[in-house]
DNA sequence: CCGCCTCGAGTTCT
DNA sequence: CTCGAGGCGG
């Protein structure tokens, strides 16, 4: 049957369109001018609509034509997206290399690929038949948020694959990373900032809140780009056997790959791409922050396999910490719940890798002396293998004339009041207990989730309660009621029921919490929880003497006489006595003197993020089997729980030949007995 | 009295 | 997570 002029005509405006497309995002090698293709498009366009029989929908017209989503559908991985291990130095990837070496049984070198690792969002891409038929972010790795729509925004995705060079899959799953250039960000920003809109922090954030518009519209308008990078579920004669081979098949169906993607013989060619590129980061025009290594060999992948998350045949060697030049603006002073004076470093706000960083402690006195920092300073800020920013120090040759040494105020920024620094301490304390700061504090570290975890209460409405002098101390909070919460701003009835129903589910939390909560001084989790143990209940606690203190374990003088010291107070007496009245819970089982479980008498200590149980849901379940959590490794430690991007204290606990088990080891554990 | 171990307190940004 | 400092064993 004989295709009509009109639609031969619609037919080769899409291939030509489609070739320019691909010469221009793909190739980056446009061969016709703007104008030349903004006149192709505006035919097509014209011819469908004038003829809608036409349209097909993987037409370029097609890019921007979906319908606005409210919110995404999941997106189920078939095969899930992995996470990747991370190696911060070359020890560590000399230790990524050997491990591999040993599960794979080879003796001689391993040939790897190594890739840009650069800085976007993780997008999945679904191609049936060679068209693209659906795609989704990377979520949790199993499940993300199907945003085809959006994703066929971006010009550098194809919306069909080209069968040039090699035969079509029927079904293929396109790994990739979504990304905005430097230039596109700065521009985007420069208009941002023109219509005055908040400008964003960082080409990732714009990025991936362009993936995420509920109008594929605007995502169009963020000129986002994209790498391939690997394959999902795939179904495809002769598929690639190898890494390299891999980014070569992408590459022929039409994805963009990045072109500094190299494959190496060894690890020692890795280390060299490592330097090279953490030397020329800079000069690319979108971010990278770090590379990734991969095992070329995708057989040996499949055998190498993959712990929890993490393929054991890949890691991420992320680049050391990022450091930037800002000025020191100000130092401002807040006062802490126990009355510490804490200096902040207001600083000129500076990107520092991934975000804007304006504030950062400066500790205390001595470290500001010490480091000779002063307001006007052009300073040096560091993020570490933390995410916490540091004022490491001046650049001293950017000093201009002569700035005034700092020092803390001597009396308290808040209330007045002297401030007191003991002879050899750190720390400087405003000595006003009832200080408006530090009931503030107080009343927040009161309400916060290792204590009495009242939600609702954060600083906003904490601040708001003591400012207006609705609670005095604590126990007011027991006395409070809709009529007197409905007097406070951003207050309306539905958030004050709220707060209130909050407030009489702590009732029942325990005396261990209520101690940690009242924020005695020297007295933590653990030593409230200790002693709440040890004396069953506050009216004993409130009799106790320091001598019979200092029998339970780990209290010494200091903290007994600290303890002693608070409830000696009157007003802490009253606040004590109106909790117990107003039904609040102040008593504790008695410990038993031998814990008993299955984990009695071992130390564990817990470090990075667990798969399905939260910090305080393990802790939980290990004191309840006898077992104590302790916050950092030593000799005494009997096992390390290890989750994602366990840090350092995984490190120590390898030291030290400790025994390390993930969260499935831990469960073990405590069903062994 | 010294050194190890543990605990407390405070921390940035999204 | 890191620092400072209290507790306690050697």
């Amino acid at each position: 049957m004989a295709l009509k002029a009109y639609e031969r005509r619609a037919h080769d405006l899409r291939r030509r369109i489609d070739d320019a497309n691909y010469r221009y995002h793909v190739l980056d090698d446009p061969q016709i001018s703007d104008q030349d293709y903004d006149a192709l498009l505006r035919e097509l366009i014209d011819l469908e609509e004038a003829h809608p029989d036409v349209r097909t929908p993987d037409s370029p017209t097609q890019r921007v034509g979906g319908t606005p989503a409210a919110g995404f559908p999941p997106y189920v991985h078939a095969r899930p997206m992995l996470s990747l291990a991370n190696a911060f130095d070359e020890d560590e990837l000399l230790a990524f290399d050997a491990r591999v070496h040993k599960l794979a049984g080879i003796d001689g070198d391993i040939a790897y690929t190594c890739e840009l690792k650069i800085d976007g969002l993780a997008v999945s891409l679904r191609y049936d038949v060679g068209r693209l038929s659906a795609g989704g972010t990377r979520g949790d790795g199993s499940t993300g948020e199907e945003v085809t729509a959006n994703l066929r925004a971006i010009k550098a995705i194809p919306l069909a694959l080209r069968d040039a060079e090699v035969a079509l899959p029927r079904h293929i799953d396109v790994r990739g990373e979504a990304y905005m250039r430097k230039s596109d960000f700065a521009r985007l920003n420069a208009d941002r900032e023109a219509r005055e809109l908040a400008p964003f922090a960082n080409p990732r954030n714009a990025a991936a809140g362009g993936i995420r518009q509920l109008d594929p519209k605007m995502t169009a308008e963020r000129a986002l780009s994209f790498y391939a990078y690997a394959v999902g579920e795939i179904d495809a004669p002769n598929p690639p056997q190898t890494q390299s081979a891999l980014l070569a098949y992408l590459r022929a169906l039409g994805f963009r790959v990045n072109e500094h993607a190299h494959g190496v013989p060894s690890i020692r060619d890795v280390l060299a791409f490592a330097q090279e590129w953490e030397a020329k980061r800079d000069a690319l025009d979108y971010e990278i922050d770090g590379i990734v290594i991969k095992v070329d060999d995708l057989v040996l992948q499949a055998r190498l396999g993959t712990v929890g998350k993490d393929p054991r045949w890949a890691i991420a060697y992320k680049f050391r910490a990022r450091e930037a030049r800002t000025k020191l603006l100000d130092i401002t002073v807040s006062v802490g719940r126990t009355g510490v004076l804490n200096p902040n470093a207001v600083l000129e706000p500076v990107h520092i890798g991934g975000t804007t960083v304006s504030n950062a402690t400066l500790h205390n006195q001595d470290y500001i002396r010490t480091n000779d920092i002063r307001v006007g300073d052009v300073v040096t800020v560091i993020r570490a293998g933390d995410v916490i920013p540091r004022v490491v120090g001046p650049v001293l040759e950017l000093r201009e004339g002569d700035l005034p040494e700092y020092t803390l105020p001597t009396v308290c920024p808040v209330c007045g009041s002297d401030v007191d620094r003991p002879e050899g301490e750190a720390l400087s304390r405003c000595t006003n207990a009832t200080c408006p700061a530090q009931r503030r504090e107080r009343l927040r570290h009161f309400c916060s989730r290792g204590a009495m975890d009242i939600e609702g209460i954060g600083d906003q409405l904490s601040a708001a309660l003591v400012d207006t002098e609705t609670v005095r101390d604590v126990s007011d909070l027991y006395h409070l009621d809709l009529e007197k919460l409905l007097t406070l701003p951003r207050m309306a009835e539905k958030s004050a029921s709220n707060v209130l129903a909050a407030i009489e589910r702590s009732k029942s939390r325990g005396l261990a919490r209520l101690l940690f909560g009242l924020g005695i001084r020297m007295v933590g989790a653990q030593n409230a929880a200790i002693l709440a143990g040890d004396l069953g209940s506050i009216t004993a606690l409130a009799a106790a003497t320091e001598e019979e203190l200092l029998r339970s374990e780990g209290i010494g003088e200091q903290i007994a006489r600290s303890v002693v010291l608070f409830f000696a107070q009157e007003p802490n007496r009253a606040m004590i006595e109106r909790l117990a009245a107003a039904g609040v819970d102040v008593t504790a089982p008695l410990r038993p003197r031998e814990p008993v479980g299955v984990l009695a008498g071992k130390t564990l200590v817990l470090t990075g993020t667990l798969p399905t149980l939260t910090r305080d849901e393990a802790k939980d379940l290990i004191v309840a089997a006898g077992g104590k959590v302790s916050g950092s490794v030593s000799k005494k430690t009997d096992y390390v729980v290890a989750g994602d991007d366990a840090g350092s204290k995984l490190e120590k606990a390898e030291s030290l030949g400790i025994a390390i088990i993930d969260e499935a080891g831990l469960q073990a554990l405590l069903t062994a007995g």
